[in-house]
RNA sequence: CGGGGAGUAGCGUAGCCCGGAAGCGCACCUGGCUGGGGGCCAGGGGGUCGCGGGUUCAAAUCCCGCCUCCCCGACCA
């Protein structure tokens, strides 16, 4: 009895392992890396500094490539009123149940005359304003973004992926003609696809969404969608062209070259701190997170080791002598000088993920190089000091390669290909993963699909490829080529 | 929002059934030995027992209400 206690006293004290219980294993992780905690305020997240710092690697990034295309930051408010919101029947339905009302305000919450909705998302308000400031074909494309958190009055929660307030970028933008609006969704799909594979290291099935998860509003809905290691499938960036729903349901028009009124075409487009808990499970393990180099806010860890104050002296100069180089060459790295033994830090900093760790002791410093420790092999090589930054920054870079292919392959291991849907409910009740088929296009199959594999559901048509066989379901011709999964 | 479970020090928990001095492990502080993969010894600090009310001589424990978290469903970036 009393040992049985004093194991599980010691296994609690550990991370669970992600073997064991994947979903226990992931908030495990995200709480003891220190990237995000729940707030006390029901299903609303506190994201600390090392989550944080790997969001903002990202919207760095994806500011950078839309301001090359000519997009410009905006603020739009926060609380939209309920009129404002009403406009598109279709988008006010799906969002309904999830939006949260300020009702009351001021000291004496004096009831408001028109309730006001906290933004779920703001095509509704940014379509209400901008028809100001277009009005003739020369104002087009007004291309806005804006970075901000939003409100879903979610009923069950998970740390980034689904919490009650969550942090973003909304894209929305309007032309003057379809095409031009349907090109640009694409185009910011590309850019949501560099994110997931060249920053994120996450390889994504890209496509259009079925009809029955298409954006409220929206004509067509583009999706990225990226593998977990627990094979669950995750959206990780939407982009959807309206057509002109909204513009007509917002008025927003403008006088073209012809000199005739016409509605104009929009998109809108969205990532959010959803993408920082794909990065914790598609590459996560036992021993805790695995941070893309790009990412990282801390690429490289030197851990120190010696005996005595002497030793530390020593050991300090050294780590001096070279450490300025890594800086001014952009290596993110950090030396822990913290008074713990140096297993400790290896640990530790093996739970944050830190793809490359410096071992540092008395030896290294008269050998003049450091032992460099990978996250992803745990293999130790000595690496001279002498072009030590010109070398870690190719070892990120292969870093990055390596951890993507890794997730590539996991991808390709759990991707088949099925033909009818007893063969979707057969591997479904066995497997996680993509499943690729064949589709006739109606959304009663679908939800068969989705009720009969209990939950799985069409992730993305692939619009490239022609179907040649037949509907899983139904068995008619098939009209789409279809990826199925079981999804967050 | 429906069904189930839980909230005791920073974290993980015992105690609750059957009311009667709040314990343990980790973490933390001090000192020492240590130090190349989670080390050891000694001493120490830290608690509105989630919140509010009720029953009782007495409540972590029993009763009522609320808040928060976890699991399963329906909903979802």
């Amino acid at each position: 009895m009393k040992q049985e206690t004093e194991e599980q006293q010691d296994f609690v004290k550990e991370v669970t392992k992600m073997s064991d219980d994947f979903d226990r294993w992931y908030t495990d992780v995200i709480r003891k890396a220190e990237m995000a905690d729940w707030s006390g305020v029901r299903g609303m997240m506190v994201v600390r500094p090392y989550g944080w710092a790997m969001w903002e690697a990202l919207t760095r990034a994806f500011d950078d490539m839309i301001k090359e295309s000519g997009h410009e930051n905006w603020a739009f408010p926060l609380l939209i009123p309920r009129s404002f919101l009403m406009k598109e029947a279709e988008h006010i339905e799906g969002f309904a149940p999830e939006v949260a009302w300020v009702t009351k305000a001021g000291g004496s919450m004096e009831e408001l005359e028109e309730p006001l909705a906290v933004r779920p998302t703001s095509e509704t308000i940014i379509g209400a304003i901008i028809r100001r400031y277009i009005q003739s074909h020369r104002d087009l494309p007004k291309l806005t973004n804006q970075w901000n958190s939003v409100v879903r009055w979610e009923m069950r929660s998970r740390l980034f992926l689904r919490s009650r307030e969550f942090w973003w970028q909304e894209g929305h933008t309007f032309h003057a003609s379809a095409q031009e609006a349907i090109d640009e969704a694409q185009l910011i799909l590309g850019y949501y696809r560099a994110i997931a594979e060249e920053w994120l290291a996450v390889p994504v099935l890209a496509g259009k969404k079925s009809p029955a998860e298409t954006f409220p509003g929206a004509v067509h809905t583009l999706t990225i969608e990226g593998l977990m290691r627990d094979g669950l499938a995750l959206q990780m960036g939407t982009s959807h062209y309206f057509g002109q729903n909204f513009a007509r349901a917002y008025d927003i028009s403008f006088t073209n070259r012809s000199n005739e009124l016409e509605l104009c075409y929009s998109t809108s487009w969205g990532m959010s701190t959803r993408l920082v808990g794909a990065l914790v499970m598609a590459h996560g393990d036992d021993s805790g997170i695995i941070v893309p180099p790009r990412v990282a806010p801390i690429q490289v860890v030197v851990v120190p080791i010696f005996r005595d104050d002497e030793g530390q002296a020593k050991v300090r100069r050294f780590i001096e002598s070279w450490s300025g180089d890594l800086r001014r060459a952009g290596v993110r790295h950090r030396v822990d000088w913290r008074d713990e033994r140096p297993g400790d830090k290896y640990a530790h900093w093996e739970l944050k993920g830190v793809p490359l760790r410096l071992n540092v002791g008395a030896r290294d410093a008269d050998a003049g190089q450091v032992e460099m420790v990978d996250r992803l092999t745990r293999q130790k090589v000595a690496v001279p000091v002498a072009g030590l930054a010109d070398r870690l920054r190719q070892e990120l870079d292969g870093f990055q390669k390596r951890l993507y292919l890794r997730a590539a392959q996991f991808q390709r291991d759990n991707t088949v290909e099925l033909r009818s849907l007893e063969e979707v409910v057969a591997h479904f009740a066995q497997k996680g993963g993509f499943a690729w088929t064949e589709w006739c296009g109606e959304t009663e199959e679908e939800a068969r699909i989705k009720a009969e594999a209990g939950g799985v559901t069409i992730r993305v048509i692939d619009d490239q490829s022609v179907p040649s066989g037949k509907c899983l379901v139904c068995g008619r011709p098939a009209k789409h080529r279809v990826a199925l999964a079981k999804a967050y």
